[in-house]
DNA sequence: CTTGACCTTCCCATGATTGGAAGGTCCATT
DNA sequence: AATGGACCTTCCAATCATGGGAAGGTCAAG
């Protein structure tokens, strides 16, 4: 099958599919004489697996090594273990920062009348930190990017 | 002061207040006669306050609205309530998007032996998701970057 | 043989941030 | 005065995953 129908059976766009063959994380695909990319089944099924990857906010680079391991049969599942466990630290750590924000932003929120009057918390706030409130540990400094991903 | 003792001064690093000046973020700063940039206590104030939003996760879009409001006297809290509640909003969008993330995967790992054999349940539910681990919704896919800024 | 849907490659943009190169300025110490 | 190091300037590139679009080739149905 082409690129399309491939993309559509495995929920990966063409573009995705393309940029994920430029960088080596899937093997170039097979070329038909006109020059189209040619997909198999089992090629599907491996796009369908990184799609599910990263569904699941493994960056590309994890996802790297799960294909590696999910090829390898004679793979430990501690290997794989591993990475996981490592992501899902990853997560709760992300997680964490952004509670963290939204329970302070949430705290100025309410405490904001939020009429036609100028006097605001919140940017107060903004401008001078209230004790409690600065969440300036390095967790947002080092939290750039990302829902999942890394 | 230069450049370099307001960024120390801000938490804003000099690559960055140069950034947000050619985005507009903030005004063109004064030079000297040697072309360097000259920053007073104020400048440093608004580079704190922009800090401080990064901080809670506001993107410099949402900085540069909240920028105009704290500097309009004769703002409406109401305003700047809106535009931090629906940040609290999209918080909460992506936490629990990750949090689903984080839940599934700790099934997984949680159900991984993590030994020196290869069978492992993470492997078998990355091609196969198993009822109920799918997580497709409009979660995932719509959700790039970030751990708090938009 | 035309049409439209598909494919190809190539370049650009996103968002916030960092890195570096090449060169100019400032100031204190030889 | 000359040197050196710390600072500043601009410009360009990379990050990460993704989408958009242009210019052009291919394919199958009508």
């Amino acid at each position: 099958m082409n690129i399309g129908q491939a993309a559509k059976a495995s929920g990966v766009s063409s573009k995705m599919i393309r940029y994920y063959e430029t960088t080596g994380l899937i093997p170039k695909a097979e070329r038909r004489d006109s020059g189209y990319r040619v997909y198999s089944p089992a090629d599907v099924h491996m796009l369908r697996f990184i799609r599910r990857a990263r569904d699941l906010g493994f960056s590309v680079a994890e996802i790297n090594d799960l294909l590696s391991l999910w090829r390898d049969q004679s793979r430990h599942s501690a290997d794989v273990k591993r990475i996981a466990e490592k992501h899902v630290a990853d997560l709760h750590d992300r997680i964490s920062a952004m509670k963290q924000m939204a329970d302070t932003l949430k705290g100025l929120v309410d405490s904001c009348a939020g009429d036609d009057r100028p006097e605001c918390p919140i940017l107060a706030d903004l401008e001078e930190p209230a004790d409690g409130n600065e969440l300036r540990s390095p967790t947002a400094a080092g939290l750039r990017n990302f829902s999942g991903r890394k």
